[in-house]
DNA sequence: ATTTAGCAATCGAGAAAATAGAGTGCTAGG
DNA sequence: CCTAGCACTCTATTTTCTCGATTGCTAAAT
């Protein structure tokens, strides 16, 4: 257990470091605090035996160590307001009525990451009530056509496919079975339905199924995925523990990967704090995630910077967009 | 007017300083000429004088300029064939039926980054001849309808708009009477008829028509807006001269900036390269591009990389995607 | 008229040494 | 329990030194 002085030490310190990412030394506590160095030096020393802080070198001033940061945000971080600037520039896409929700989420976070040079991604893991709502086809030409796919919360997408010797008529034919049959199928099972189900009846009424089969395949399959979006990504090279060429790479070939979508996504409905080694995507860095839910729609919106990192700001940040977008 | 030696001499200095990227010194080009170092020594000082090698300082070997490139890719380059195992990889691509024109060149661009470590842009500037094809709309719940906008040649545009007040039957008049009016017409005059013709129109017979102008004009705009990707990104930290981060900070920040569209985009039919200031991207890089145009399509597509690129690989690969793709 | 051998001069890159300064841990006394 | 004082440690910076690559020039050779 700590006590005040060594809370209100570590606390310092965090903040301090945060601020100048230079390690902080005892005279700099010592003139804040009413003591001498000698004595916040002996404090810092327990802290460092508790794991809390640590040295970069013999002699250098204490950083903290992720259990610091932990202990930080678990006990001793303020929430302070957000400041009306900020405020203001959000509710600018908040108040906007014509932007959908996946515009809301982009530019807001477009904002976040604008105004704390950070990181944001957004993950649009997309409902499990999401049906499927209405399969068209558009006729581009004699060869071509437009394969439209329109769910339940409006999710829609499309694909071209080129006919080779497939009348327009089959593929009319085609779309009525398939609207008949798996119209209002949730969207994750349809892959499933139209292999075991559609497939066989398609192949016994329609000739050259399989170009038709395929395109299906591919829009479904595109409209069930996971999107990812991640917005700022420069913003990583603004912070001098990323000022390696090497780790620039490692980073940012961590941010173009797949994997980031399960490293990110979370289910948990507060805002969670995953520092170095506690998140999935780099241990130098932290993110700060939510899960968001609508009745359309459902994800994961998170921050990713250094460890040393703005913690009240960005937890004030992202509760508030969570709480607008939840309504 | 340069002798076949000082010819020689300089094509030697370009090939070896883009594979070492170091200083290029007359010891390693009299080995293989057969004649002495001071003779070659004298050679380069002649090219110096006419600004085509360059020295880093007093005592070290010899770089070339950009007027030295110039030279080299106007003169003395040579365009050997294409490797197997490159033409294998892109042909996995152009065999593959059931890619679009634009899948097919980000996949083939995405090849060539990868195995040239440079990067690509791709540049869709849609061609003139495209037309609106048909507007569609479906409604998903009562209040939120999807708009689906199809052009001429395939392209897909699409907008969820929130219905305040608005019914369905009154959106369907609007989306009949667009309809009837702009069907055909090109959709790069789409925005002014709008306004001018369609918008009077609606005003007239529709109430609320606001929400539904804009989210029309939306959807148009959309549609008609070139689209810019870049692939490989990550390629500009592979390379030395690339090393500093303040420089990454820059070129990346080009790269995401909108006016790329403008920088990149070439009407000229043939491989274009463009060397340093002679491009308007950075002038730390070298642009090698060229215009498409197939019947459905046309834009830029370019390749990316450090002035000490490797010219002739990439002015061959370029040229052999864009006769697989112009067909 | 070229080409070449030889040589002093130049400069960068890297190692080694010197210096300054910030910060620590410990001890002894308040 | 706190603090003044001090020796010690280590980094960061500057300075100096050395090594080696490469050049330009000159004079002799072809």
């Amino acid at each position: 257990m700590l006590t005040k002085r060594q809370e209100s030490i570590l606390k310092m310190i965090v903040n301090e470091y945060i601020k100048l990412a230079k390690p902080v030394g005892s005279k700099l506590i010592c003139e804040k605090l009413n003591c001498s160095s000698a004595t916040v030096r002996n404090e810092m020393m327990q802290l460092e035996e508790l794991g809390l802080l640590e040295k970069t070198h013999t002699s250098s001033g204490r950083v903290p160590s992720e259990k610091g940061y932990r202990y930080y945000v678990d006990n001793l971080m303020e929430l302070k307001e957000l400041n009306g600037e900020e405020v203001y520039k959000l509710q600018t896409v908040f108040n906007n009525s014509q932007l959908e929700l996946s515009d809301v989420l982009n530019k807001s976070l477009e904002i976040i990451s604008d105004i704390t040079s950070y990181t944001s991604v957004i993950l649009d893991t997309k409902s499990h009530d999401n049906k499927l709502k209405e399969i068209s086809v558009v006729p581009v030409d004699s060869e071509i056509l437009v394969v439209i796919v329109v769910t339940d919360l409006g999710y829609v997408s499309h694909k071209n496919i080129e006919l080779h010797g497939v009348s327009l008529e089959e593929v009319k034919k085609t779309v009525k079975l398939i609207n008949d049959l798996i119209v209002g199928t949730p969207i994750d099972e349809i892959s499933a339905k139209l292999e075991f189900e559609i497939k066989p009846v398609i192949a016994k009424y329609v000739k050259q199924h399989e170009i038709l089969y395929n395109a299906f395949y591919d829009v479904f399959t595109d409209i069930s995925s996971k999107s990812v979006n991640v917005v700022g990504k420069n913003n990583i090279l603004k912070h001098q523990e990323f000022s390696n060429v090497d780790k620039i790479k490692d980073i940012f070939s961590k941010l173009d990967d797949r994997a980031l979508i399960e490293n990110i996504s979370e289910s948990n409905n507060d805002i969670n704090i995953y520092i170095g080694h506690e998140n999935k995507v780099d241990p130098d860095v932290t993110v700060i995630k939510t899960n968001y839910k609508t009745s359309k729609d459902e994800g994961t919106i998170a921050i990713i910077g250094p460890k040393r990192m703005d913690y009240d700001r960005v937890v004030n940040l992202l509760d508030y967009i969570k709480k607008q977008i939840e309504g």
